[in-house]
DNA sequence: AGCTGTGGCAGGGAGG
DNA sequence: CCTCCCTGCCAC
């Protein structure tokens, strides 16, 4: 066995628990690995181009742990993972750890600290103190938020003139503990200076804020590194690290500015709020005052000022601005308290701390649990697969226009039902771990559900109803992980099979359906709308009719009726609205309720599916010319005609797409553009079209919505007019009276 | 530097 | 007009 040495003295440490293992690939020897500095640890000046698990990497010095290599069992391309010389030294490290950092080793940041945690890899096969541990409310989290006076629509991202500096930060706690720096006592300077001693002072856990990577840490980095100010907020009293990173929610790309503290972790309620409408599809905008309100955390007597009044009202009404100030940490600490806890159990789940939790996609939490586990038994690590092509689920639609009633049913949790009854695992998975895994994480799941149905307690309840909700995303998350090129254990040829099973069985039930004088009309992957034959009219004979082809299916492959509809309308694939008995309309699909249409287009659409559903589509010609008088007599507020966009790219990048022809030109990047800011990946736009034809190229007729002058509107009315009657014609074929009644 | 998958609808622009 | 391609958004 060969030894590997670090520096004299010195342990590796981060705020990333699986930190400490090295993979080095070994071309059938083994190598020395190379640790360099003290600064974030990165390995890849090593001539071996050892594979590095772990990010942020800190050395710090003063314990006397080396680390030995030795060989894995298994015949997978990495041979071996450093790890500690043993588990005396690992416990003395921690202890160590825990003194010099005052992290204690329940805190979720240091849970996981140590991979080869023999008491922690149990945990994860047994679950035996998952519902243990530290609790949340004993975190101290500070809520931060800078104001500034930087004049409105100046770039943000290089505030270098002196005017552009900070006169107001809030901290708050939820104890209640809160201050306010203001401008008109302090320096700029001071006030940073007073914002690093509060932050040892308080010594916080977590530190929260809305967008606080994008804005305020960018923001206070710049402007310390223009005074020179030492922003000493690590627990070791080290400066914050930051480096451009990226955060993917689905698929949108946002471009942040990583911020790492020593010993703390930073929760944005943003990142929060996107992952949240990932599922909810609920929110009209992602701003803090936006969605405190939304969710109803706002206080009544909250002080609303707009972006461009705050340097104003700095001057004129210093105590009126850091009420706003505190207001804002007041309901981030509100949306963290709503949205954070999920993350903050997952602590106890994966390798990972609480900050990096919510920023790491689903497949690469799980593909930490196999890591974790193939180290613990000392085997190798398959390097990850070449990726492959494969078909997803069966959708197919029936029938369109109008229909009822209709009855809903769906195969439950289809994919991982077929992963366990069909007993597939993925081919590299020597250990066997993936079903054993997905096994107990459904267990879990269960038990947790159980909880929280037994719960008296609301907190209580909440809190299983939360562990549950997080299993089942884990649960879900097995197939798509098969799927995926970039992880060790992934299988798309597996992932194919799943899909596979998973179109025959669908296709068997809707067969089953026929045979019984059911009509399907739409399905989609693993849920069925149909029209139940004329006997079956009753929720006790529907669910007889879905129990009765569910006993067909194979053991462990359930169907269930979850959804009863007066009236459904089936416009396409993917795409419909639903009628319930207590007259709550839904809508589902992107041609139905995306948010990339415009709202005045989306509230006529609501009612004009609202009168198709009820069969009232006479009604309809008359909302329209509504509509067109309001268009034509300005009366619309622009936020109802303009369009909002998502940068999926950055601006550079767009424009040098558009110069190769890669792409077409598109308005919201080139206002983006035009405007001068400093846009990222992942910024939003709001535009509305200019001119006085219908047909111009958006592109070229377009405006900010925040440059709308209300007093000489200068919307394209022709425009707006006929984007409204294109969509009413598109609706009006799937009427049940005469179509010329529409034109 | 980091990333779960496939399938479907609609809008916008370019070019025939 | 039409088709093609790209992008954005959404369902599952």
């Amino acid at each position: 066995m060969e030894e590997l040495r670090f520096e004299e003295n010195s342990v590796l440490f981060g705020n990333d628990p699986t930190e400490g293992i090295v993979a080095a690939e070994l071309a059938g020897r083994f190598v020395r690995l190379l640790i360099r500095d003290e600064s974030g640890v990165r390995f890849k000046d090593d001539p071996f181009h050892p594979f590095i698990l772990l990010e942020n990497s800190d050395i710090i010095s003063g314990c006397g742990i080396s680390v030995e290599m030795e060989p894995l069992a298994g015949n997978a391309s990495f041979r071996f993972l450093a790890r500690f010389r043993d588990w005396h030294d690992c416990l003395a490290a921690r202890d160590f750890l825990a003194k010099t950092t005052g992290i204690s080793p329940s805190h979720p940041s240091a849970t996981y600290l140590f991979l080869n945690d023999p008491v922690h890899q149990h945990l994860l096969l047994t679950g035996k103190t998952l519902f243990k541990g530290m609790e949340f409310d004993g975190l101290r989290r500070l809520a931060l938020d800078i104001e500034t006076d930087c004049a409105p629509g100046h770039d943000f991202s290089n505030p270098s003139r002196e005017e552009d500096r900070i006169v107001s930060v809030a901290l708050m706690e939820e104890s209640g503990w809160s201050a306010v720096l203001s401008g008109h006592e302090l320096s700029e300077r001071q006030i940073l200076e007073r914002l690093t001693t509060l932050i040892r002072e308080r010594d916080p856990d977590v530190i929260e804020g809305h967008n606080i990577f994008r804005f305020d840490l960018e923001y206070i980095r710049i402007r310390a590194a223009r005074h020179g100010v030492k922003l000493a907020w690590g627990r070791d009293g080290s400066e914050p690290h930051f480096h451009p990173s990226r955060f993917t929610v689905a698929e949108r790309i946002v471009d942040y500015p990583r911020c790492d503290i020593y010993g703390r972790s930073i929760i944005d309620t943003y990142f929060l709020v996107l992952l949240y409408d990932v599922s909810a599809r609920e929110l009209e905008s992602y701003g803090l005052k936006q969605v405190a309100a939304h969710f109803g955390l706002a206080a009544p007597d909250r002080t609303y000022l707009a972006g461009e009044e705050i340097a104003k009202t700095y001057r004129e009404q210093p105590e009126l601005l850091a009420r706003y100030n505190l207001d804002d940490v007041r309901e981030t600490l509100a949306v963290s308290r709503l949205l954070s806890f999920p993350y903050f159990l997952q602590t106890r789940i994966f390798p990972y701390s609480y900050q990096n939790i919510p920023v790491r996609g689903n497949a690469t939490r799980i593909n930490a649990l196999f890591l974790r586990e193939y180290l613990r038994q000392r085997h190798s690590i398959p390097r990850p697969g070449s990726g492959g092509e494969f078909a997803g689920g069966f959708t197919a639609i029936f029938e369109q226009g109008v229909v009822g009633p209709v009855v809903h049913c769906d195969v439950a949790s289809l994919y991982p039902s077929i992963l366990l009854s069909y007993k597939l695992s993925p081919e590299d998975d020597e250990l066997g771990l993936f079903l054993p895994l997905l096994a107990d994480l459904c267990r879990f799941r269960l038990a947790a559900k159980k909880l929280a149905r037994e719960a008296t307690d609301p907190s209580r309840h909440e809190y299983f109803q939360a562990l549950q909700r997080t299993f089942k995303v884990l649960i879900n998350s097995f197939y798509g992980y098969l799927g995926s090129a970039l992880h060790n254990f992934s299988d798309p040829r597996l992932a194919g099979e799943v899909t596979r099973i998973g179109r025959e069985l669908v296709q068997k039930i809707i067969a089953e359906l026929q045979v019984r004088g059911a009509r399907p009309v739409e399905v989609d992957t693993d849920g069925i709308f149909f029209i139940p034959p004329r006997i079956v009219a009753s929720p006790e004979t529907e669910n007889a009719l879905v129990r009765e082809i569910s006993a067909l299916l194979p053991e462990g492959i359930d169907l269930e009726a979850d959804g009863r509809y007066c009236s459904m309308f089936s416009y396409k694939m993917k795409n419909y609205a639903l009628l319930d008995y207590q007259g709550r309309v839904s809508l589902t699909g992107s041609g139905l309720r995306s948010r990339g249409m415009e709202r005045y287009l989306r509230e006529f659409l609501h009612e004009m599916i609202i009168l198709l559903l009820q069969g009232d589509d006479g009604k309809i010609e008359q909302i329209a010319s509504d509509y067109i008088i309001r268009i034509r007599e300005h009366r619309f507020d622009i936020n109802w005609l303009a369009r909002t966009e998502t940068l999926n790219e950055s601006p550079a990048t767009y424009r040098q797409k558009v110069r190769q022809g890669k792409r077409n030109p598109s308005a919201a990047y080139e206002l983006a553009l035009a405007s001068g800011r400093d846009c990222r990946a992942g910024d939003q736009v709001s535009y509305y079209v200019t001119g006085s034809a219908k047909g111009v190229a958006a592109y070229q007729n377009c405006k900010l919505a925040s440059d709308f002058d209300p007093g000489k509107p200068d919307v394209n009315v022709p425009y707006y007019i006929d984007k409204l009657q294109q969509l009413k014609r598109r609706f009006s074929s799937y009427a049940q009276r005469e179509p010329s009644l529409f034109d």
